[in-house]
DNA sequence: TTCGGAAATGATATGTTGTATCTTAACACG
DNA sequence: CGTGTTAAGATACAACATATCATTTCCGAA
């Protein structure tokens, strides 16, 4: 069936799981990345660049650069922290991160919010019809537009 | 097996195919239109709206604002003519207007070459997962970033 | 402890993508 | 013809993303 348990995390121990994967690979994590972090987990909807570096700079009281935010949400996503929502430019932390899935999201056209589904049969059919063209390095972007339940 | 032939066509064919199908709707084949048609029929890879105006303006020795070539982007998508792939901001002819699909994107991250799947039962799953959690006015989004056979 | 290098962040500029608003031109029809 | 509607142009700006170089921070070796 391809399922299975999640921790899903929320809060301070959202951002403590996030912390200990991003130390497992050997990075850091600083006080500029932990407020990127919490900004980002703190959005209910996927959040670009620019929502977050307003935040952040609201919140310190000093001035994060977008570049800056780019780096590190970069380096988030690279470390599955982190997902980035192609049809919204923008991004979401990963509440169950250390886990790693081909993703779904479905993205509400009205009110914005997205709703992360994980449905691994259906994305390694998306991983097989682009092997058997020849792709490799495959990254499925799997996501739905649409009016939400709430929305309609 | 959601399988039916396709009529491919190209060049000249192409260009009234769509005509046709754009005045099937109602709407006129104008002769920015028909200039904007052929540019983005002519890229071999999705072309941006901005590589289309440029385009555009040098075949006609007159300007074309970008914001008038994403109004015309618009309405051939509106009209199954053209293809919006979000996770490359641009735009792919569509090589059998007329006949409305859910499409896969496989797209090169070497070459920026796109290559265009059907595969009804696949996006029929999508809309599916979509439909179960509440959704509708589901317009699926599934592309692929790799490296195609080519590159690797 | 401080020196030097590496990694992280900041500052700044600029490139790219997308919209909003208003004006002008083309066209269709009485 | 005139008049109303649709298409396109001009212009400005907003939003998203990257490039480059400078500065700071941090850590290990001397």
């Amino acid at each position: 069936m391809g399922k299975h348990n999640h921790h899903e995390h929320e809060g301070e121990s959202l951002a403590d799981a996030a912390r200990a994967n991003l130390e497992k690979s050997g990075e850091k994590w600083t006080d500029t990345r932990a407020a990127i972090f919490d900004a980002l987990a703190g959005f209910s909807r996927p959040a670009s660049a620019y929502d977050i570096a307003e935040l952040v700079s609201a919140a310190r009281g000093k001035r994060v650069a977008p570049n800056s935010v780019y780096r590190i949400l970069d380096l988030f996503v690279a470390n599955n922290l982190a997902m980035r929502v192609e049809s919204a430019n923008a991004y979401l932390a990963n509440s169950h991160p250390g886990c790693a899935h081909d993703c779904i999201f479905l993205v509400c056209d009205t009110c914005g919010e997205a709703t992360h589904i994980d449905d691994d049969p259906l994305s390694q059919q998306v991983r097989t019809v682009a092997k058997s063209q020849g792709f490799s390095s495959i990254r499925p972007v799997i996501e739905v537009r649409g009016i939400c339940q709430k929305c309609s």
